[in-house]
DNA sequence: CGATATGTTGAATACGGTCAAAAAGTGTGG
DNA sequence: CCACACTTTTTGACCGTATTCAACATATCG
């Protein structure tokens, strides 16, 4: 059973880490634990306080509205740290796998201790989080400011890079479990809308999502519609 | 001349900041730097990696479309951190003054040395990103699960939330200088249908927003209506 | 095989967008 | 203090994208 540790220095882990960062700390010994799919991590309003970091599979990072609604988030995938908040408080988000999930779960208050003491694991954790920010920003911008259309393309041309950068894309393919119901949900779209623009962008020769797999067809023009510039990933 | 150091000891800044956090680093000399109402601080795609912390006044980090439409991504107020990347790259965003705007500049490669050296800055960055990737999060429901009336109800009190923390709101009032189309840029809608929306929470008796003023009316009933909970500002 | 989740399609509706113009506010210089 | 220009706010009429509701088709799974 691999050790956080040693999924650390394993191969490609986003640019999200580099070896050597981490310090030495007891919780780098942990084992993964393994999820069923559609299984619960984690409960917005919880209080426990443990941090994710997911070894394998795909994942929602979600917040419900009273009214039943929900956004998701984020998807975190390989490589991914979820859950670390400024302060001592009940969580503000669920976390639910799709697929079968693999995640490290190490106690808040040791990483911040382990902080503390080893600048490095700060500026790791500090990046991660510039990251996730970044690609927070750019979902706002999805939601705000783009219509279905290039909205959909944008995020599918997202998941490509991020996926690719932890060696789960080539060639403009890759196996995504996401229902369209899920995407919508990440979109802030309803399924029938989405649905319908999956079959423009389809219809287009842009990009091809069915049955858990995506493929990119004219990766210049659909980047041109999702007004796409992979900067903010990096 | 106040500078870095002093401002950070200084009474009310945010949960932001605890004392010193900040080590014994040459760069908490600097001074503020100040801007005139309407200035652009940096803009996007450009190539200084410098990182801004807001001393007073009001800014907006923003983020364009090709088509020319912006989304603003956030207000940057009193003890916020602005421009932390995860890597070297241009800009992702712009950072523009609304009101006379006092801000440190500090370099991101020294900051970056700095937190290596000295664990408790890396957690107070840390900290600082958390808190502003929840307010994105809760930007993001705002953008896709939320409609006019809640969302802008929503973003009205978050206002009030934040300001009151660094003591710039209280009883419910406080000064806001944004105009109307830049609180739609914020809200991802149209100033005519955010004007329309004002209009309807003012004849509803539940917030008043006019001539650069904010007042809280009803609080309870605007808190339902925005499904507001304060929690991810912690 | 039946049950349930997911995907697809159609028709009616609504929320918010677009376009245009007027009213109110702000600032500047004569 | 007024005239002028400019920005911001407000209002009206019309339009379009996305939602809602409903039905049906197609997978998926025990």
């Amino acid at each position: 059973m691999q050790t956080l540790l040693q999924f650390i220095h394993s191969h490609p882990v986003g640019g999200t880490f580099s070896k050597d960062d981490w310090g030495n700390n007891d919780f780098l010994g942990v084992t993964a634990r393994i999820y069923k799919p559609h299984s619960v991590i984690c409960r917005q309003d919880d209080n426990n306080d443990g941090i994710f970091i997911v070894k394998s599979g795909w994942a929602l990072l979600y917040r419900g509205l009273l009214d039943g609604e929900r956004q998701i988030i984020d998807t975190p995938l390989r490589g991914d740290i979820v859950g670390f908040r400024s302060v001592d408080g009940p969580r503000l988000a669920s976390l639910a796998s799709i697929t079968e999930l693999a995640v490290y779960e190490i106690s808040s208050k040791k990483l911040v201790e382990a902080i503390l003491s080893e600048g490095r694991l700060g500026k790791t954790i500090a990046c991660s989080l510039a990251r996730l920010n970044a690609i927070l920003a750019e979902h706002l911008m999805n939601a705000g400011r783009r219509n279905a259309m290039s909205r959909t393309a944008h995020f599918l041309l997202e998941l490509e890079e991020r996926l690719s950068s932890v060696g789960l894309s080539a060639h403009g393919r890759y196996e995504c479990p996401l229902t369209q119901h899920e995407l919508a949900d990440i979109l802030g779209m309803t399924t029938v809308h989405l649905n319908r623009t999956l079959g423009e962008l389809r219809k287009a020769d842009l990009v091809a999502f069915r049955a858990g797999h995506v493929e990119v067809i004219n990766r210049k023009k659909l980047v041109k519609t999702a007004g796409f510039d992979s900067e903010y990933l990096r």
